[in-house]
DNA sequence: TCAATTAAAGACCGACTAGTCCATAACTTG
DNA sequence: CAAGTTATGGACTAGTCGGTCTTTAATTGA
């Protein structure tokens, strides 16, 4: 043992998640990093690596708390109404503007599928986590007899996932939550959840 | 007059375009596009201005072409079939790597919403602009009795956005045109298209 | 108290950025 | 041909980028 560090690494990386998340990858500088995560530059290098690195933590924060909260939401009640409090979770009990930042998976795949692969594909597999969740969702749905349809759970999932992305964009551009519900209450019955 | 210019500004302008799109705004540098517009630097900024400038005009001609789309589709045919036919145009008559580049509007959208307000805001309000045509396509289909539905033409207009922004977020993570084309024939018909 | 160890601050680096500017090339009109 | 005009090539600039490295601070154990 010798000088204890001094930052906690844990708060240090939720804000470099929250600055790569409202700005994406390219557009947040080093600069910026550091001075929102409250660290120098050594400890930054030392701590994380480099800049990829660090957004890959990032990434990986951000995604594991996403898949936390549909994990939750499907414990605590049966799967069809799971589907309504994960987007309640994400869009309607968090402040208006982190609902405005969309989501850091799919910003992150639109801004870098031609311009870092590997980073890309990071995030589409951690998307792609989710939407397996959500076939499960559907396929226990059916399974105890909650929910009949002559669709497959995995077909479901596509779709909730697809109705999903289309909100994180509608997201991004500032659209109020309340015309969001709208679209949700527009598409969920469709299902008949 | 004097010494004539030596470059197409349309198709110099195009490469500009497909660049962006494929790169977004801040991962493109100047460099890359002298190379791929092959003029040279103060060509561009004589005929563009700037980079910003630049990147206005590309997502100006993007989005009247799939403006330009929409408008075709909705006169060829009625109003139902050119919600499948404007799918089809953009998806499945296009090459794939096009597909996977995913919507310039939509990836400029989350790309710049937290960087540029400005460019973010334009690539939303053609967005919009493309909604208003959509609804207006509903409207019609409602008033000349070719679909029944109790929902509202900006409803639906909103759903199919909704729908065509999550599937441009799936198209741009290399995702099969065929899966593609598997999700909108499971959503479409629930509008009764 | 003193060596050993690790953290932090920030000077420093080469590469690259967007943008400017000047010299030269290529054209038109008189 | 000459004068005037515009386009082009690319040198140049100031600033920023991500990343390294050296110096100094803070701690532990002997």
């Amino acid at each position: 043992m010798a000088r204890p560090t001094e930052f906690d690494r844990q708060k240090a990386l939720q804000a470099a998640m929250h600055l790569f998340w409202r700005q994406g990858y390219t557009a947040t500088s080093l600069r910026q990093l550091l001075t929102s995560m409250e660290i120098s530059r050594s400890s930054l290098y030392t701590a994380f690596g480099d800049k990829r690195q660090l957004f890959i933590e990032a990434l990986h924060l951000f995604s594991d708390r996403t898949y936390a909260i549909l994990a939750k939401v499907r414990k605590e009640t049966n799967p069809a109404t799971a589907i309504r409090l994960f987007f309640a979770a994400t869009l309607f009990e968090v402040p208006v503007r982190r609902v405005h930042r969309g989501c850091m998976m799919i910003n992150s795949v639109l801004e870098l599928a031609d311009v870092d692969q590997g980073l890309s594909q990071l995030a589409s597999q951690r998307l792609a986590d989710i939407e397996d969740a959500f076939t499960q969702c559907f396929q226990q749905a059916i399974d105890s007899g909650l929910m009949k349809t002559e669709k497959t759970p995995k077909h479901l999932a596509q779709f909730i996932m697809t109705i999903n992305q289309g909100l994180r964009v509608a997201a991004r551009q500032q659209v109020d939550p309340k015309e969001l519900e709208n679209i949700i209450d527009t598409t969920l019955p469709l299902l008949g959840i």
